[in-house]
Formats: structure tokens, sequence, C-alpha cells
DNA sequence: TGCCCCCTGCAG
DNA sequence: CTGCAGGGGGCA
């Protein structure tokens, strides 16, 4: 999914269009995806859009609705005057698929929220891992996925000595494997894991444990500098990240090892080494990260 | 802490 | 056909 650079892009867009909007109906096409009643929704109007880790919220008057992508989801704001045309690229890594072309929704999606002015926010999930939660005001945050997450990294209250402490839950696992642990650090997953290892020059597969001082202040800067990046550069598209309006993010264009695996290091052109840790694929420089 | 699983589709 | 994919819950 969308790691935190990836939700806080669809945040800052749909801030800027659904605030204000009241939802006038919402059709569930897969049951799987929405745990509430939609009747609790329809008629509320939009007070605010928010994240914390790599959970969107929604704030209505008197509920709130949480949303987590996990690996495919999409929440595209379709405005009402827009006609999709053949050539319309806007969709799925820019490749729309017959089914997709002229129209939203496509066989993906999910949910759909219709506006009091005629657009539409569609929730499009081909994995359907992600999910849709109602909650009462107030009840949200106490939800328990929400309880568990660490700290946001990208607050003034996130220090290097609190990353630390954290981190050192886990003495014996990899670096990078905590890193994406959502109670050491919020809004972590795979690619920024490991830029963040990379940015910081420790390997990947180094254990908490045997990290320095020294070492726990280059990954703090590390996960900042990685995230920062991620959202300055709207995001990363492997495959179906895209922002409010349906467009691709660009920041795997300037990853230092994420998906690099056989191209030379754009640092010290050694070449990227891929291997598994935690399942999950990892890539690292065995030069840089030594 | 390490697997298996949820589900769908794509590349090799 | 097998393996793999921005996540993470549940189980030993």
């Amino acid at each position: 999914m969308p790691e935190l650079p990836e939700v806080e892009t669809i945040k800052l867009g749909l801030q800027k269009k659904i605030v204000g909007l009241t939802i006038k109906k919402i059709e569930v096409l897969s049951p799987k995806s929405f745990n509430g009643d939609v009747r609790e929704v329809e008629g509320k109007k939009v007070l605010d859009v928010w994240r914390r880790g790599k959970v969107l919220g929604i704030d209505l008057s008197s509920v709130t609705l949480l949303f987590h992508l996990k690996m495919t989801g999409q929440l595209i704001y379709i405005p009402n005057d827009i006609r999709l045309t053949a050539n319309d690229k806007r969709f799925i890594g820019g490749h729309p698929t017959p089914d997709m072309v002229g129209k939203m929704p496509n066989s993906h999606t999910r949910v759909i929220f219709e506006f009091s002015d005629g657009s539409y926010l569609y929730f499009n999930d081909q994995r359907r891992f992600g999910w849709i939660m109602v909650r009462e005001k107030g009840e949200a945050e106490r939800v328990k996925f929400l309880q568990k997450l660490g700290p946001e990294p990208l607050q003034k209250g996130f220090s290097w000595q609190i990353l630390k402490l954290n981190l050192s839950k886990h003495p014996k696992t990899p670096i990078k494997v905590v890193l994406m642990d959502q109670s050491v650090v919020a809004g972590l997953g795979n690619i920024y894991a490991s830029e963040a290892c990379f940015d910081a020059k420790i390997d990947p597969r180094i254990k908490v444990k045997d990290l320095t001082d020294n070492q726990f202040q280059s990954l703090h800067r590390g996960v900042i500098k990685s995230l920062r990046y991620g959202i300055k550069y709207g995001g990363s598209t492997k495959t179906h990240f895209v922002d409010a309006d349906g467009h691709k993010g660009y920041f795997l264009d300037y990853a230092y090892c994420y998906g690099r695996d056989k191209h030379p290091c754009k640092v010290c052109k050694t070449e990227i080494k891929k291997i598994t840790l935690g399942g999950r694929g990892t890539y690292f420089c065995p030069r840089c990260q030594s």
C-alpha cells in the first residue's frame, strides 16, 4: 500500500476537494471492503481529512470514516465536470484497461461515494486487502489499529532517542524489519524502510542491538528524509498508487535502492542487491551500506 | 519471532 | 506454471 507519503499525498488532495461537501449516497460493491452502516454516513458533511500512519481519516458530522489502502487501494476523486475519454491515462499506473476507458467505476471499484454536488470518490482495491470503517466520532481513535501505532515520524516530538528506544524492543531483529513495525514508528513500509537504511548507510540485516548511537541518529535522519522526499515527489507508484486526481507519484525515480537490484548504486556504482528479510524483498548497496 | 493467510494479477 | 507484489492479522 501506500505508505505514509502516499497516504499523505492523497490526504492533501482530498482536503482541497471534498471538505465542505455532503455525502449523498454510498454504494458498496464489495461488502468485505466496508465495515459499517452506510445510513450512518449518508447525508453527512465532510469536516476534515487527516492521516495517522498509513490510515486516512475523513471526519463527518458525528462519524468518522477510516481508510486503510493496504497494497492496492486507491481513492480517486472525479469532479462532476469530468468526462473521461479513451485517451485518458490517469488510471492504474497510466495504463487504462478496456473496462476503465471512459468510465469509473472500473472492475476494481469496491465502494463509491456520491457527493451532493454530483462529484464522486471511488475506492478501488484490486486485492481487497484494504478496508473502510465507520466509527462514531471520538470512538475512532480507540480503534485497536490506531492505538497500537508508534510516533508520527514527521512530527516535532519524534527524536532519535525515541526511535532508538522503540527499535530496541526488538534487539535481535534486522533493523529494516523493525522499521516496518507500525508500533515502533508509524508509516514506514517496504520502500521507505529500505531507503532510510540506505540514507543512513546501514546494512538492513544488522540487528538492532548492534547499532551505535551514531547509527540511530543517521537512521532518524534517513527516515525523515526519505519520507519527505516521498511526499515531495507525490509518492511512489510501483503499480497501483495514484493520488486523489488519479496521477502517479514519482519518488521511485529518485530512490537509491528500492526496486534497483542489478542496477549500479547511484553513489558508488556497486550493483544493488536484493535479498529477503522478514519475508519481504529488501534492496541495498553492499558497499555503501556495510 | 516467523510462517501462513487474506486476494488478484502480472512478469518471468 | 510459479513466484512475487507499497500490508498486516492470527497463529504456533
